[in-house]
DNA sequence: GAAAAACTCTCCATCCACTAGAGAGTTTTG
DNA sequence: CAAAACTCTCTAGTGGATGGAGAGTTTTTC
């Protein structure tokens, strides 16, 4: 509290910055030191002027060019460094949304490669029980099966823009799925109901759009070719009928595409089409 | 999912990044485009490819420089990003705690003007409130009252020493205090007991360093002066004796400077002598 | 199907906030 | 009173962008 200068290279130390950077700071009047030594040219800072040096930082992160700061610090305002604060305060909680957004997709890049890794080969069918999900989408305009490859796309552009609108970010990697309806699926008339991404419960965005999909026992088939996916529906039908499986809810496409980083992938991505069985006893 | 090729300036908004950081990936071999028009040289890339703009974007963030990532990248060894993908994942967290320190740093500093803006005159003398706090300190091994400036200077040393090396960071903008035993301070001995800085409750460092001062009425007095100390602390029990309060745990002493970023501030810092009181019924 | 608007190309210069190093002088430590 | 550790100024260089000029190419619009 008392007198206490501090010469550069401890002042450096001591706020984690480096001595060029303070040595710049006086150049540019952010922050003169206390006290300059007329022979020598040393300069001496005292230890409460730190707080200063925070709050260049402080001003820096929120996108402060050098000359501004000096120029905002010259002003001796003190309702300006708080307004200055409070919006830093504001930034850290927007930083915050985003970082726990960036941890998701991280974790779900971590996941999407691992599964990638770990998944059967093409046409395996299998039987295995599924966790709750949650999906966000919205209904299919047109039935791309039956279409061209275009109606396909346009309901995909159709998506990213109504994802764009409700404010998701990291549009990419998320995977996307389709649907049919039970209705139709046992039917044999496959006719896209509905195209969604693969989210979290809690995502910012249209929560009206959001819809669970509940667990449980689901028959599924791997498929590596996106033109399969229909022969393969008829394949999984027939296989929940050969074992005498209910169908107990709507069939999902999901496409489960690695994070896909290399540009001469082997494998670009693969499909688990799957449909909610039930067991009579 | 199908052929969908997007010219640079799509891909860049898609990504949030600039043309020229897209081209200027392109020429360092980060991130070459699907395909370039052979006639125009105009640059079209695959919308799988914003899978890898993210991983570059992860791995900048991991401070890695363009040629490093280009390197890694070359390799097209799925386990390399793995390993890079984790090392993010623990960076966010480390970040999310950092983010968490500066959000209370910036609080304090915000709460630290508002305080230093209504702070009374030197010299008053009040009878308050005060919620409970926590501080985090070591006891005083000289009594700086009685020597001279550079025991007080010694203790502090101690303490900041201290401070960084159970881990504390932002040592600077943490308000400081001394406290003297009731027992001591009734008596009108006037000897340091502890030095401590007030934190709250839940910060890292060594936990058998904090200790919590409990709520209560407090009798108070303000100075401006630090000097002024031992002759405030008189007052302060005088003040306590006409008035008949019954003196009910330790005396502290706390530093309050304010956000002090300006150079020629006219009140650099004041005190608030307190001693939690009782009154008899 | 022509004109206008919006993109894109390459190449070069510029920016900011630092960092690095040379060569000389000054404090602090033992 | 050396040796070690700082500090000074000054110049040059760095990485990762950004900006503009001048020419060419798509896309949109009427």
């Amino acid at each position: 509290m008392r007198e206490e200068l501090l010469p550069i290279g401890k002042m450096a130390k001591l706020n984690r910055v480096s001595i060029p950077t303070l040595r710049l700071y006086d150049e540019k009047g952010l922050l003169k030191p206390r006290y300059i030594d007329p022979d020598t040219g040393y300069r001496y800072y005292d230890i409460n002027q730190n707080a200063r040096l925070d709050m260049i930082a402080y001003m820096k992160e929120l996108g402060m060019s050098l000359s501004e700061i000096a120029h905002a610090l010259q002003k001796e305002d003190i309702t300006l460094v708080e307004e200055i604060l409070s919006r830093k305060n504001e930034q850290i909680h927007e930083q915050m949304r985003q970082l726990k957004a960036r941890h998701d997709a991280v974790e779900r890049a971590i996941m999407s490669i691992e599964r990638y890794r770990k998944s059967p080969a093409t046409g395996t069918l299998s039987l295995e029980y599924i966790d709750r999900r949650f999906v966000w989408g919205i209904p299919c305009s047109t039935n791309f099966y039956s279409g061209d490859i275009h109606s396909y796309e346009k309901v995909l552009r159709e998506l990213r823009l109504k994802l764009e609108e409700s404010g998701f970010q990291q549009i990419h990697s998320y995977n996307i799925g389709t649907s049919i309806t039970r209705e139709n699926f046992v039917n044999g008339q496959f006719v896209a109901n509905r195209i969604f991404i693969f989210t979290n419960r809690h995502t910012s965005g249209d929560q009206s759009a959001m819809h669970m999909v509940d667990s449980g026992m689901y028959a599924c088939i791997y498929l590596d070719n996106y033109d399969d996916e229909v022969s393969g529906a008829g394949m999984l039908l027939d296989y929940c009928r050969e074992n005498q499986y209910q169908i107990c809810g709507d069939y999902l496409c999901e496409v489960m595409t690695g994070f896909q980083v290399f540009d001469n992938d082997p494998r670009r991505m693969f499909l688990r089409l799957q449909v909610p069985v039930s067991f009579e006893k």
